[in-house]
DNA sequence: TTCGTTATTCGTCGAACGACGAAATGAGGG
DNA sequence: CCCTCATTTCGTCGTTCGACGAATAACGAA
């Protein structure tokens, strides 16, 4: 019996190395809970300090502070300076790619 | 100056650690390149032997099993015995749950 | 200038990842 | 029954991750 899964035919498929490196390194960036929920929280609140988004975890600030570094390498988040704070906030636009290659699956 | 990220007043906000950790879960299994990669090819090809996989990719024959054996995990994929092969093909549900996740952010 | 507040960087540690080859498993065919 | 093919499991190696505390900037206020 034919397994369900094995019926079409072999399709002509391109393979877009560049794409699965590109999703890969957004997934990364979002491939830990505390991560997730980071984001999560600046998509809520506009406002973000570095200080506000570790009071959210039962983390210490360095540790925070290294998620946010992820997140700024994967392009997802943007810090800016405010005197002695850092104001992070999400990139719409790279969300918005995620999204887009999410959604291409 | 104001950043001009830091606007909207404190919302309301309810922290979500499941979803977090759900999202975070399968995100982490499309964080290598070669994952999605495979994904990607079973999207396209419902048919899927474990060899057709591998051959995709520049790896051995075990590495290839362990992806698959990730994106299991997850959930993301499912294997079912066909003879001496293993047929393997997404999960619609999983995927789906991923593409509602990602687009709730 | 000096001090206190705020964040990041550094150094370290154990755990997990990603890769390989070798060995084991399992279903069919002679 | 043994043999072969396809795949997984095991053991290993080096690298990266995630966490912490301590040390280091950077800025504003006194």
């Amino acid at each position: 019996m034919d397994p369900t899964c094995c019926i079409s035919p072999p399709a002509a498929w391109a393979a877009d190395p560049e794409g699965d490196a590109q999703l890969a390194a957004l997934c990364k960036a979002l491939a830990h809970p505390h991560r997730v929920h980071i984001l999560r929280f600046l998509a809520a609140q506009q406002s973000c300090f570095a200080g506000e988004i570790a009071d959210q975890l039962p983390l210490a600030a360095s540790t925070v502070s290294q998620h946010l570094t992820h997140l700024k390498a994967a392009g997802l988040v943007v810090g800016e300076v405010d005197g002695p704070r850092r104001c992070y906030c999400i990139d719409p636009g790279a969300l918005a790619a995620l999204k887009r290659l999410v959604e291409a699956l």
